[in-house]
RNA sequence: GGGCGCGUAGCUCAGUGGGAGAGCGCUCGCUUCACACGCGAGAGGUCGCAGGUUCGAAACCCGCCGCGCCCACCA
């Protein structure tokens, strides 16, 4: 078993076995759309376990005789690369610096402040570290025995997927499918970008329910010139029994009085909501309330979103708490205070401009005095002491835990900022995007629902601009008018032979290099794409669509089948299909193959920190590449699965296995005769036949891990039972010579299928054995035919047959077990066996009444007719 | 709150209408002529709980409990 891997990797390479065949037919391929790997971290066990799901399934394509279309990608493009360039040369990123040729990053990274660099500069060695990461990915995959044409390799920020991504992006800009707009975003505070609800995920955190109450505007409370609620509540505040007055509500009203959890944002309070229903508060409806501390005037609405048995039935509206709010402002026509900055603290805003009125402007500066600048935590513990000292903060806040959106590779909370971002419809493309879910064949099945629920919780389009910078940047450029102004609303698009182009460096057509920026000159667009809107097209990059003198996209496109986690339906296989529909009208593949996660033995899923415990390289070291893979393919389609070196022991006993009866099954004995004339040897013959139509069967429908499993089953039975029950025969050839010839023909056959059956799972071992007796390599065989198998047993086998193979099985076990109970070895002789069973079973047994005597060393066996099934046994 | 999946031997899991299974682990035995990186044998389970359908349920239906995941407008 040693060195397998380096020798038949070696010569696969060498021959090209997986190369692809650029001149077959669409109808021949069976095309894949590998998952590119983010090749910024290392790559762990859940890796080895998804991918080689997809190899199995290439390597049965492939025997099928299908022209395997298998590329690899790696994902370099996007925010993980950046974080890792930042922390290994201890860099930053900054735009406005310029570029320096002579570059080289610092051999340690500083202990101190991280080092401003170009944005060119800050690419490259992006570049330069992902190139490295990828050799290494490469090289771990090869020893995996992935089948992947290494010579179809793309990546994600290369040069074909730029132009690939950009190209794309300029038709749905034509289109009208892509739009800019300004409009409030989910926002990473960290990383200052816009992000998508796709990358959105939820944290418990610990927060607290602030009760807050609001003051009734008065009829007099009109101008700046009215009576003054902070002042009045400053005075009333402390009091429990509050006169009637400006802050006491209408009849039937008591306070009004709302909860929250972001306190902090009452600055930015644009309305209050209550449910049309409700009769606490309808008195208020129409009505208006003044913000404490800052006393603006809001008005009191009703909303059939809001919930009455929340809080108070009384909900703040902020520009912008949570996505809630968006909805409502959106609806109803609410203005914009905007308090959050991009860098998440609380920034400037005028109080008294028009849209900051309030009845008391001093006293609202001064009560934001205490806020701005803050972050958002520090502003909400400031603004509850204020609250508190005003008396407007009813009772103590009480600790909830809530669910809180965070960006998933983001630290804090996302929040909601107005700016300006490039979006791709989605939503009016609702109904189609869930009938293209219907169309794709999902295994599992039950798979597609998670995709509906996504498609049907879509809020907003596709926000696909990123404030970053290692990414495929948008291919336009704006006028700037005399005036300085930027003219978002006039994008000029990079000419399709420019691409891919950089705004951020490249000019328009028309303009010179020193314009940039000027008046009547022009901007780049600054933004890159999320790395979704390029890894959405995966088919089309390694289908190299659009690109130079190639047919190759027509030959691969639509492809056979997507391989993926089901953790990222909702981004990977929702844009991809999303993108297929909107620019071919087509589904992106037929088949979407999910696979489960590796999960730690205590079920959690693995960690990052356990899966670099156990690095994959180690592993495949340790077991073997077969071994691994044999465990991986162990994990049913879409199911999780435990890490277990255990099962990985089991495959390289069957490694083993296979290599051992393949030696003892073509060993120089007996010449195979024309044909199998022993009952035994013909059972064997069918059962493999039928074992041929039900593996393949599981491997049509994606399920690699049956396939495997009842090969195996078939496998280990044939070792133990059938293996010793011929021995006899194959051995001693002179008292039997048609029986040798039989049973050498049934073995030779039986081997080849075993082999080929377990090549997609163990490509070295089988590769090795079959190089033995056979030319050419195993994976290039043609995959076992039932109908070969059956043919050898013209005229057809009857019941009896297989019977007789069953009997005398179960017999030689009754034998062992007799001796194993006396504690004598296996060959021990022994004098008489009686089998006491039915007169049917008897008589099938006969026909192999001589490979059980062999086998058990039996001297005579007689037969006692009887219901039940019993071997006396009488050793010698 | 809605949805999906799961619950079978100590562990990992197969089994979808008729006999409760596999591997690992455990115990015992065996230098066996393909294999000691092996071979043989054994112990071990009220199939989550409770109802129903059926001649018959681990499987089908209803409810409940537990676990995991996905989704949600979680003030």
């Amino acid at each position: 078993m040693e060195g397998l891997e380096a020798k038949w990797s070696e010569v696969w390479e060498r021959d090209g076995a997986y190369r692809f065949d650029r001149t077959a037919t669409r109808e021949q391929v069976f095309s894949i759309d590998t998952p590119p790997p983010t090749v910024s971290g290392s790559l762990h066990v859940g890796h080895v376990f998804s991918y080689t799901h997809t190899d199995v399934i290439a390597r049965y394509q492939r025997m099928r005789g299908k022209v395997v279309f298998y590329p690899m990608g790696w994902d370099d493009n996007g925010l993980p690369t950046e974080r890792r360039v930042q922390n290994h040369y201890g860099v930053r990123c900054d735009p406005s610096v310029d570029y320096d040729p002579r570059f080289t990053p610092p051999a340690e990274p500083s202990e101190k402040e991280p080092l401003s660099i170009s944005r060119p500069n800050f690419v490259e060695l992006c570049l330069q570290l992902t190139e490295s990461d990828e050799q290494a990915f490469e090289a771990l995959w090869r020893t995996l025995g992935l089948s992947v044409d290494w010579s179809t390799t793309y990546t994600t920020i290369g040069r074909v997927a730029q132009r690939v991504s950009q190209r794309s992006f300029l038709e749905l800009l034509a289109r009208g499918e892509a739009y800019q707009l300004q409009a409030p975003t989910l926002w990473d505070v960290d990383f200052q970008t816009a992000v998508a609800q796709a990358e959105l995920e939820d944290r418990e955190r610990p927060g607290a329910m602030h009760r807050v109450r609001f003051a009734r505007a008065s009829e007099g409370d009109g101008g700046a010139a009215g009576a003054a609620p902070r002042g009045e509540a400053e005075a009333d505040g402390p009091e429990a029994d509050r006169p009637g007055g400006a802050n006491a509500a209408g009849p039937g009203v008591g306070d009004i009085l709302i909860e929250t959890t972001r306190p902090e944002l009452i600055p930015a309070c644009v309305a209050l909501l209550t449910h049309p229903d409700d009769a606490r508060w309808s008195a208020l409806v129409g009505g208006e309330a003044l913000t404490p501390l800052f006393g603006t005037r809001v008005p009191v609405l009703a909303h059939p979103l809001v919930e009455p048995d929340k809080g108070t039935g009384l909900v703040m509206v902020c520009t912008f708490g949570d996505l809630t709010d968006v909805t409502w402002w959106r609806e109803l026509s609410l203005p914009v205070r905007a308090v959050l900055g991009e860098d998440g603290r609380l920034r400037e805003v005028p109080w008294g401009a028009p849209g900051w009125e309030s009845v008391d402007v001093a006293g609202a500066r001064a009560s934001y005095g205490e806020l701005v600048g803050r972050s958002v935590n520090q502003a909400r513990r400031r603004i509850v002491e204020l609250l508190s000292e005003s008396g407007e903060l009813i009772g103590e806040p009480e600790p909830v835990n809530r669910a809180v959106k965070f960006f998933e590779k983001g630290e804090r909370p996302v929040e909601i900022v107005t700016s300006r971002q490039w979006f791709f419809k989605t939503v009016a493309h609702r109904e189609e995007l869930l009938a293209r879910g219907v169309e794709l064949q999902w295994h599992p099945h039950y798979m597609r629902a998670r995709y509906e629920d996504w498609v049907n919780g879509l809020t907003g389009d596709w926000c696909v601009s990123r404030q970053r910078f290692f990414g495929v940047p948008f291919p336009v450029w704006y006028e700037i008018d005399g005036s300085g102004t930027v003219l978002y609303e006039r994008p000029i698009p990079a000419e399709e032979a420019r691409l891919p182009v950089d705004p951020s460096t490249d000019v328009p057509d028309g303009y010179a290099p020193e314009q940039r920026g000027q008046p009547g000159g022009f901007a780049g667009d600054p933004d890159v794409m999320d790395t979704w809107a390029t890894s959405s097209l995966t088919p089309q990059i390694a289908g190299m669509a659009g690109e130079d003198a190639s047919d190759l996209l027509a030959r691969v496109f639509p492809m056979d089948m997507r391989p993926q986690a089901h953790d990222i339906i909702r981004t990977w296989l929702f844009t991809t299909v999303l993108r297929s529909h909107l620019e071919r009208d087509s589904l992106p593949w037929r088949v979407a193959a999910l696979s489960g996660w590796v999960l730690d033995p205590d079920r959690k899923k693995m960690s990052k920190s356990k899966g670099n415990v156990v690095t994959p390289m180690h592993l495949l070291e340790e077991h073997g590449a077969d071994a691994v893979r044999y465990w991986a393919a162990n994990g049913r389609p879409g199911t999780d699965t435990a890490f277990d070196p255990q099962q990985m022991k089991v495959g390289r006993r069957l490694a083993v296995k296979l290599l051992n009866a393949s030696k003892f099954a073509l060993a120089d004995l007996p010449p195979a005769g024309e044909r199998l004339t022993s009952a035994i040897d013909r059972a064997l013959i069918a059962r493999l036949a039928a074992t041929v139509e039900d593996v393949t069967r599981s491997f049509e429908d994606y399920d690699y891990a049956r396939a495997l499993q009842h090969t195996e089953e078939l496998f280990w039975w044939f070792c133990d039972y059938y293996l010793e029950l011929v021995k006899g025969r194959r051995y001693d050839s002179a008292g039997d010579p048609e029986g040798a010839a039989s049973v050498s023909r049934a073995l030779r056959l039986a081997v080849s299928v075993f082999q080929r059956l377990l090549a997609p799972f163990l490509p070295f071992v089988c590769e090795e054995v079959w190089s033995w007796w056979q030319p050419g390599s195993i994976h290039l065989a043609q995959w076992p035919d039932a109908a070969d198998l059956w043919a050898e047993l013209e005229p057809a086998a009857d019941a009896t047959e297989d019977e007789a193979l069953t009997v005398a099985a179960e017999v030689l076990s009754e034998v062992r077990k007799a001796k194993s109970e006396a504690r004598r070895p296996m060959r021990a002789p022994v004098e008489q066996i009686r089998v006491h069973d039915t007169p049917a079973r008897l008589q099938a047994l006969q026909l192999g009444l001589g490979d059980l005597r062999a086998a058990g060393a039996i001297e005579r066996i007689e037969s006692v007719e009887s219901d039940e099934f019993a071997v006396e046994v009488e050793l010698a």
